[in-house]
Order: C-alpha cells, then structure tokens, then sequence
DNA sequence: GATGAATGAGCCTTCATTCAT
DNA sequence: GATGAATGAAGGCTCATTCAT
C-alpha cells in the first residue's frame, strides 16, 4: 500500500513536471522566449508560482528540460516512421518526409518553439549543443538513406551528401514558412516540394507525386 | 554657418545612432537576446544610459531599428553583387552565393542576431514582417535567376522553382552551421556544397569547382 | 488547521496592505505627493520594494487605495459620532463638529493628505470622484441636519442649505489653517468659529460658546 | 540705437518667460502636477528643451514664480475692484464677491492650478508661505470690509469676523465646485450663494438677488 | 542668446528565487 | 508536498540639468 501510494505521487509529480514542461511551451510559443516567465508558466499549468522551483529548481533548467523533451519528441517521431517503413531506401526517405510534415512534430507552436531555442543558442552552451545534436542526428540519417537511394540507380553523378542536405534545409525551411507565415503554409504542398527536389536529383525514383513505383522493373 | 552646425549635429547624431545599433548588434551576438540590456548596449557604444531612450524612443524600436539594419545590409549586398556580375545566369548565380558567404555578411556574429530575432519573431508581428521581407525578396531573386539557368541547358525535367528554394535553404543550412558549429562551418567549402547542388541540378552549367565555362560551346 | 492557516496568512496580508496604506499616508504628509516614492513607503512600512507592486499592482493604485481609505475613515467618523449623538438637530449639529475637529480626522498629517489628492485631482478622474462623493456626502448629512435646526425656531428668513454649506466650508478653512499655519490653528478656537457661525445664523440656539440649552422653553 | 537693441532684447527675454509661465499653468492644469515635465512646457511655449533652466535656473524656481504670479494676479484684481468700487462697504464687498468669480480669475483652469500648488504646500515651504499671505491679504480686507458693513445696521450680535472668515471659505468652496464638478458649477448662482449667506448674516443690506439699496432709509 | 544632444540619478516595475506556514 | 507572501536585484524609462556648438 506504502508502494501503492509512492507509485502515485510519483505519477503525480511526474505529471506535474510534463504539465509544467507544456505550459513552457505553450507559453514561448505564444509569447516569446523574452516573455515567457514562471508566473505565466505556473499559472497555465495550474500550480502554484513556487512549484516551478521546487521541481526543476531554476527556470534554466526548466527550459533546458523543455528543450530536451521537444528534441526528443522530434528524434522518436522519425525513428518510429523508420521503423513503420518498408525495408527500401525509397519508402524510407517518404516515411522521413512524412514524419516530418506530420502534425505531431510540425506545429506552428512547436516550430515557433524550436526557433525561440535557436535563438538563444549562440549565447547558451547547453542550448547550442542539444541543437547541435538535433541536426546531426536527423542529418546522419537522411544521408545514409539518400545513399541507399543513389545506389539504386545511375546516379553516379550525383552528390547524395549534398542533396541529403539540402532535403534537410528544404525542410527547414518549409517549417519556417509555416512559422512566420502560416497562411501560405500548406502540408501537402510542402512534403511536394521535397518530392520536387528528390526528382530533380533522383529522377528515376521521385516525380511530384512521390516516389515512383519500381515493379514494372522487376 | 548656421547651417554648417546643423550638418555638424545631425552628422552627429547620426554616428551615435549608429554607435547605438552596432552596439546593439555586438551585444545580442555576444549575450543573445535575452540578455541584452540597454546598459551593455549603451557602454558597449560608449554614451550615458538615458541616450538610447532619447534617440530610439525605446528599446523595443532600437530592435526594430537594427533587424532592419541588418535586413538592409544583407540585401544591399546581393544587389551589388548581382549589379558587378557579368549579365549572364550563371555568372549571377555564382555572384549571388559569393555574396552570401562573404563576411561582410556571413560573419558569426551578424548571423546570431539574424537567429535571434527570427526566434523572437512568432511573437512579435514586426519582426515576423520584416523576416518575412527578408525571405521574400532574396527567394524572389533567387528562383528568377534560376530560372534564366534553366533556360540555357537541357533543363525540361527541373523544376527551378524548387531548385531555387533548396538553394536557398542550404546556404541557411550553412549559415546555422556557421553559428553552431563555427570550427566545422569553412567559408570555402560551403561554397562548394552551393555548387554541388547546383551541380545535381544543372551538370551541364555546374560542377564542385563552380560554373563550368561554356566558351567550348560557342 | 489547514484554515487556520489560511486565516493567520490572511491576516498577515491584511496587516501588510495596512502597513503599506499608512506609510503612503505618513510619505504623503511629510515629504508631498511628489516625493512619495515606493522606495520611501516600502521602508517605512519596513518590507522590501518588490512588495508593494506585489499587493497592489501600481503605486496609483496603492495611492487610490490610500485615498478611499481616508475618504471612509472620515465618513466613519462622522456616523459614528451622529449615532452616539442625542436624537435633536442641534445635538446632532454639534456632534459633526466635534467629529471634524477630533484629532483622528483632523490632523495635520491627514489633512495635508487629503489637500495633496485634492491638488491632483483635477487630472486623475479617479481622484476626482473620490473627491466629489467626499464633499457630497457630507454636504448632504450637514444641509439636511441645518434644515432642521432652522425648524425648531423662528428661521423663516434663514437660507438653511446656504448656511449649512457655509458651515462646510467654514470647517474646511479651518483645516486648511492646521495645514498652513500649525501655530495659529487651535482645535478648540477652531469649534469656537463654528459656533459663532451658527449663532449668526441661528441666533436663538447657538452662542458662541456652543448650543444653547432649549430646557427653559419646557 | 544700442538701447533700443537692448529694450528689445529685454522684451524679448521677458516675452519668453511669460510664455513659460503661461505654459507651466496649462501644464498643471491639463495633467497635474505630477506630470508637469519641462518638456512639455518649453514644448508648449515653442521653445527648446533647455532654455528654461537658461531663464529660470530651475525647474523649482519656474514653479515659484507661476504660483506667486498666479498669486498677484489674483490681487491684482481684487483691489482692482475696490478701487473701482464706490466707497461704501456694501458696495465694496459686492465688488469683492464679482471680482473672485470673474474668468479672468475664476477660471477652471486657475483654480486646478492654485489647488495643485496647494497640495504640495505641506511639504514645500516656499509655497506654504506664498499659500499663506495669499490665504492672510484677502482675509484682512474681506474682515475689514465685513466689519465696515456691520457698522451700518443693527448688528451687535453679529461676529463680523466669522461672517467675513465664512464668505472667504464659502467662495473657496464654490471654487473648488467649479475645479471638481464643473458641470454644476454656475458662476451666477455662485454669487447669489455668496449674496444669501451675507443675508443670512446681514439681512438689512443683503438678499439673494444682492445688495438691498438704502437710499430709501434716507 | 538659443539649441538640442548628452548625462546620470532615480523611479516604477518585473521576476526568479526563497522560505515560513 | 504545496502554497503564496516576501525578497532584492536588475531592467526600462523619465527627466532635470549641463554644455558644446
């Protein structure tokens, strides 16, 4: 019963953490990062203005956690659409796309977020290395696909390093878009636009439309 | 006479103000954002606290003042590089990614403050404005010249549009680079990224190395 | 116990507020209106400066605060001395005046006050109202209480709601003689006046020593 | 010629001070005391920031010479009245009560501004004396007058003192209506207030409507 | 004599953090 | 464990005053 009930305020406490860690970003999403206090955080999460302190024991910390937790999020979403993916290089790169067009991660408020942090990275050690790791893990793994890729067909000619980059900075960029000015925005058309880039480097694998089916091949 | 004092003041005036925003510049790409106060800026510039309220009004519109600044500068400098370049395509294209790496505008310092008020930027409409502008104005250039390239090659099955696009996004790619990992981000080698992706675009026009001379042709 | 608490920090609230109201009092009187600053009040309420903002938002609402405070403590005493009043006019009329001399209204410290938020009121509307149901409040209680003094004798040419404001007026005067001139003001003199104002108007009532026994008319 | 240049100078100089005075009393009077800046002021008088330091030394010194200014005027035109007046005390005291609600004095804009300087009077010696003899010379005269005209009729009982202390006070009040609630404020029912309290007190010379003409007596 | 840029002290306010209850 | 009053440093801003031009 002792057990029981440590169970539960552990539960508790760690709801109060992920409560306080929404609030966060909630709050830097609409407000900014300069107006992003404790007060207003607290208050969004429905605690009390000392909790935030006692739990994660200064606002840096809580925002390091924020930032972590957004980094994670982002690096679970594309590792679970890997997983979910067929075996080929080709569906692997669609899934990467997809996961990150998906709502889940492409947010308007966690982009805003995710800039809000980049921000302040030059200026914050801690900040510059989570996004540092950020973009080297998703870089890392969008190469080695675009690798796969290249060796499916006669792109002897082509730099997939280079255009594994550029398909992470499109990205990027579509996001950006989709931050500061939302009403161009359009999902569908994005994940298009990457597709477009594909096709001009991998025309035998990707048009508009996506990839392109390669039974007839077979 | 009089008028000569007049130009004496305002020429004057003018230097501080512009002490001011150097200040202010040199201050956030240092501190960042958030720890940008008018006291570092204003004996970072060397005058008396009180002086920014009375020339900027406030603090809020001495930011505004600078993004603006540094919007300005950034364009001034791809204007006079495509102004200098030779009038063919390819040569504007190659003058557009000189520019944008060169120092005067691809400094560490200058891109950290661009980071910082596009972080800013979700939250404060003026911002999101004049990054908006920024984006807008460079893209435009950016797609058009691409578009003259196209023209010259065997290039039906490009879509510029995106190509363009993606150009842009990897010289932000780069710059990011630049600002979070300043010992691996090299001047000379983002160019060359540049032009690999140009060469996965346009082979005919483009290579590693650069623009791939045509005189052959003629 | 969990009310107990919340009643003890309640209370504890409550006493800080007050202290706070006081010391804005006690600034307002010694060093003026403009010179109360929240640094002076909060140390002479022996708190920290943060803690005034913290009750009271602004330092104009702690100041409108201040003045409803001294508006009801004034009007409190008025009823209250008409209540402990024997039940005729004159009694009543004399039970005013004492209430306006009685040090607890009529100090020096309070009337100074009160004459710094009269001299500001012209540009805060907020002080302005205050100010208004002040004056009306009692004018009301004193021209209703003449009116009937004038009907228990032969006043038939007396203009009692005249009267009764000059009585006001008169009282206000006198109040401002404590502020201006400490030395002449002499709280008992003071009631004097006012007894010799009454004896002009309601000769057969009131001398100069106060109200005349009516028990002979019995 | 030398002189002339010189008179002209001196006309100009004291031109320039007045209009400085003029705009420190549109100042007080439109934002109060408190926001009187010397900003505002030289802005509203059409001159530069810091020719009223140059004139007036300091801000406090300005502030001295508007109110004692305000103070002359106001005597000014008192005995201006009584000399005007014939030289009978009713006469005199009739022309004491125009000459206080007269706009050239009874202007709602002065009356702010003589309650402001009053408000700080407490805590600013200087004022507190101008605020003094300001109070102390009109009193003197109205008594005397008051005094003058007891003599005239059948007044033994009557404490001319009071009466004189209770019309000065009564026109404060009236003063402060018009500062306070100008919208019930009327400048003729104000004198005919003042006209029922002298008849409250001396009904053989005064009724609502004023003095009572005597000639039939002789 | 006049201007207005520059100074610097001081004010109100905000806010992360602490701690008694 | 949770609350919220209290702290105190620091920030933006105002403003009287000075002074070079």
């Amino acid at each position: 019963m002792a057990a029981k009930q440590a169970t539960s305020r552990l539960k508790r406490r760690d709801q109060t953490r992920r409560d306080l860690i929404t609030a966060t970003i909630d709050s830097i999403a609409k407000d900014g990062f300069a107006e992003t206090t404790l007060e207003k955080v607290s208050k969004r999460a429905g605690v009390s203005r000392g909790l935030v302190n006692f739990h994660f024991i200064s606002k840096e910390k809580l925002l390091i956690e924020t930032l972590e937790q957004l980094s994670e999020e982002y690096a679970a979403s594309w590792r679970k659409a890997l997983d979910d993916a067929d075996d080929d290089p080709v569906s692997q790169l669609v899934a990467l796309i997809e996961s990150d067009f998906h709502p889940r991660v492409c947010s308007r408020k966690k982009i805003a977020v995710w800039y809000a942090f980049l921000g302040e990275a030059r200026s914050r050690p801690t900040y510059t290395k989570v996004c540092q790791s950020w973009d080297k893990r998703f870089s890392t793994v969008m190469e080695s696909t675009c690798k796969n890729v290249a060796a499916l067909g006669d792109y002897d000619h082509v730099d997939h390093v280079v255009a594994a980059r550029a398909l992470g900075a499109l990205i990027d960029s579509l996001w950006r878009e989709l931050m500061l000015s939302p009403k161009t925005f359009d999902r569908e058309k994005s994940k298009i636009v990457c597709f477009r880039h594909l096709a001009n480097v991998f025309p035998q694998h990707f048009n508009a439309a996506g990839p392109i089916p390669q039974n007839a091949k077979e």
